[in-house]
This record gives structure tokens, sequence and C-alpha cells, in this order.
DNA sequence: CCAAAAGTGTTAGACATACACCCATGT
DNA sequence: ACATGGGTGTATGTCTAACACTTTTGG
């Protein structure tokens, strides 16, 4: 009973990579250029190798994908259904990353035939992928309620409109412009950059960068970032 | 690249189960009558079996040990390190589960060796175990604060001043009795069973069972039960 | 009758919301 | 000049924290 038996049950990981493009919450996913499920689209994955650690599988995976380095990643969930992949019984860790969507290396996303689709676009996905992006999606909103990695999907400089519209895009509600500020400037983590963006049509919104130690330190306080009316849901 | 691998890596299930006795928290731990580290304590724990998901694997486990079904369990984390398990490379995904700890199976527990540890004086734990129970202990911090699960860890039926102290137990803080009881009353997720309880030396405090449908509902409203003054930590 | 624990009430302050208003910029 | 979007101010109501006081029970 307590002997170790042959291994039989392969490892897998799996990523969902968030990236924001200043008006939609968009996924990286992959048209399949090989079996199984060839040319329908999947997360990207693959299979744990024998000399590495999960976390350092989901870093190489990403890394192969983006050719970014150092981005937030979490783990989220593990699948484990007999039935989920029909070829060999295969456990998957599934990672969460976000991603600055002007940093990654286009080059190495169009030679895994990959591309950012929106959320509300998305084609149906192979085996449970399905199932881990929409965990995902929850787990974005839950997350971000609570904890600022709303930054994560920001360019290092950014304005407070672009926050804000990106907090617009995760919950799909409006948010009070005035109320939103004032929340944010209280917490202390903006720190005024005293440059102002360009790219804006009227007026140029200050731009404002993580105050990173604080950011650390403060990551576990709850925040909450959510109106109250959204609390029910 | 993308061919399947033979596997070589064993997946395994621990699991963390807390109780709490109207005084401390504990954790239902095993001392080894077995090899690996035979004589050391321990999470409970097992191997995947080929015909089951990674809830019923867990299921299964707890079942053995306990003698319940239908407990909260939640999957935590799966960890992976190269070197967690000096025998075989094995990953295993750590399960989360509260228990009221008068109805487990005593036999059960006796038979496997196992016992229940106030949180404080626990012993040194195998592998990486340690670093499972603190993550654990962390996450029903953090759960704990928002969502109701606390009723799991005590009887169907239950005073306010003993959910109290399974809070003052989980957060190690002293709580105002009158702010508390107010707070959860206003929930709406209590009712009063019209009985008292009878083992206070002093005043009878009301019983309550919970509303459950109120409370899937409910589920995963944001509550806070931690005072501000934590929020910082 | 007293001690100890349960239950109820009250108040001041903090915070969030919902607004109105002013400022800067490109056309 | 004006439309568009960024930035600041303020009042109102709700919620929380910090209190005092009463009630019930066992010894």
């Amino acid at each position: 009973m307590h002997n170790y038996p042959e291994p039989s049950i392969l490892v897998a990981i799996d990523c969902i990579i968030f990236g924001f493009d200043g008006k939609d919450i968009k996924l990286l996913l992959i048209k399949r250029n090989f079996e199984p499920e060839k040319g329908k689209w999947s997360l990207m994955g693959g299979f744990l190798d024998k000399e590495e650690g999960l976390s350092e599988g989901a870093s190489r995976i990403l890394y192969n994908l983006t050719g970014l380095k150092d981005i937030y990643v979490e783990q989220l969930e593990t699948f484990g259904c007999v039935v989920r992949d029909p070829v060999q019984r295969t456990v998957s860790v599934v990672f969460f990353a976000l991603i600055q969507i002007e940093d990654h290396d286009t080059e190495a996303v169009k030679s895994h035939n990959a591309s950012w689709i929106s959320l509300e676009c998305r084609p149906r996905l192979i085996f449970d992928h399905e199932e881990m992006v929409r965990l995902a999606i929850e787990h974005l909103k839950y997350k971000a309620a609570l904890h600022p990695i709303g930054f994560e999907l920001l360019p290092e400089r950014f304005t407070i409109p672009q926050l804000q519209k990106l907090y617009e895009a995760i919950y799909n509600i409006p948010i009070d412009r005035r109320n939103f500020s004032r929340k944010l400037l209280s917490t202390g983590l903006l720190i005024d950059t005293g440059q102002k963006n360009n790219n804006g049509a009227t007026k140029k919104a200050t731009l404002y960068r993580l105050d990173s130690i604080r950011y650390k330190e403060k990551f576990h306080s709850f925040w909450n970032f959510m109106p109250d009316s959204m609390k029910q849901a």
C-alpha cells in the first residue's frame, strides 16, 4: 500500500496568459499545428521535464512563447480528470500569467502560431482548456478586487485612466473616475513620474509608476476596488 | 517535441486536515509506521490511482482516515520540486480540508497512527510537508476573512461565542463580542434553533444553525470578519 | 448575592458614493 | 471657442469600532 508504484500518469503544464491592450482583456492562445487536435485552439502548454520543478516548467513555457522573464505567474489549479486527455492519462498544472502586451516577442508568438484573442470572441478550446480559462477569469476578478495585480498588465509607466479602463474591462462595469482616482492615490503605491502621456487626444494624463517596495509590502493587504454593488456577485 | 513522453513522475495527494476543539485549531497528522521516513510525522497522503480524478483521490484518502464523506475540501496547490521526495520524483497535489473534530472515526484515525496536534506544538514534518502546512494556515486566514468557511469547523448547532473563539484562534487576536455578534447576525445566515447550550458554566448561549441555502448563495460574497487593524498584515 | 459570560444599545468617526465644478489640450 | 477627457472638492449616508449597560445562570 505504501510502496512506490510505477509512474503511469503524465504531468503537464498549461499556461493562461492575460494581456490588456488598453481596451480589452486578451488571452494568448495557440492554433495547434501539431497533434493531437491539430488545427484547433488551445492554451500553451507542455510536459513537465524530469529535471525541472513546476514553476520552472511554467517559466520555460512562458519564455518560449513570449520571450519574457520575470513576469507575474501564479499557480492556479491542477486538473486531473481521468478522461481529460484522450490519448494518455495526464494531470495538468495550470498557471496564470499576466503580461504587458507590448513587451512580448512577436516573432516567438508567430512561430508558435499564437495570437491575442479577446475574451468575448475566443474560439472553443480543446480538452478542458475552456474550464481552465473560466476559472482563470474568475480568479482574475477575485484577485484584482483585493490585490493590486492589475498593474502587472500595464506598462511600467501608466496613467490612472488607463488603470481604470483595465478595471472596467475586468469587471465589465463603469467605475466613477473621481472615486477610483482618490482610492488609488490614497494607497500611496503610485509615484508621480512628473511626466505626462502624449497619446491622449485631449488633456495629457499624469504618468505614474509603481512603488515596488511598498507594493511588495502591501501585497497581502486587502484592497477593494470593486464597488460595493458588485460584492453580491 | 509535442510527442507524449513515457511517464516518469509519480502523482501523489497530500491532505491538510484542520479541526477545532473549542479552543485551538488542530491538524490531523500521522506518525508514519511505514517507509520512507518511518517513525516521523507527516501529512496523510497517498498516490493517485490510475482510475480516479484528483478530488476523488482526496476524498478517498480523507474517508480512509476519518470515516467522513461530504466534508469541506479544496485543492490548495501542487508541489513539484525535483528533490522533494528523495526516493522517486513525485508531484504532490495538496488538498485542504475542514472537519468537525467530534465527528471523525476515532478507530480509523488510531489505525493510521494519526493524532490531532495543535498548530503551535506540531512536530517537524517530513519532506516539504512543513511548507504545505504553512501555506494552508495562510490560506485559512485569508479565506476565513472573506468567506464563511469557519462554520465547517463547528458542529451543526453552535453558538456565536463558539464561532468567535474559532475566529480568535485563527487570527490569534481578541475580537469584540458585540461587534462580532452584530456583524454575524446581520448576514442573515444564522437561524436561531430556539435551543440553548448547556455546557457553559454561566449564562446559556443561543444555539444557531447555518442557513445552508443562503450560505451557498452568499458563499462568494466578500465577508470581512477581520478587524481593519489586521488588514495591514 | 456575586462572578462570569451572554446579549443589547449608543455614539463618534471613518469611508464610500454620488454628485458638481474647474483645468488643459487638440481641432 | 468648444468638445473631450483629466483632475479636485464636497456633502450625504452607511458601516465600523469602541464604548456602557443589562440579563442570565451556577456556585
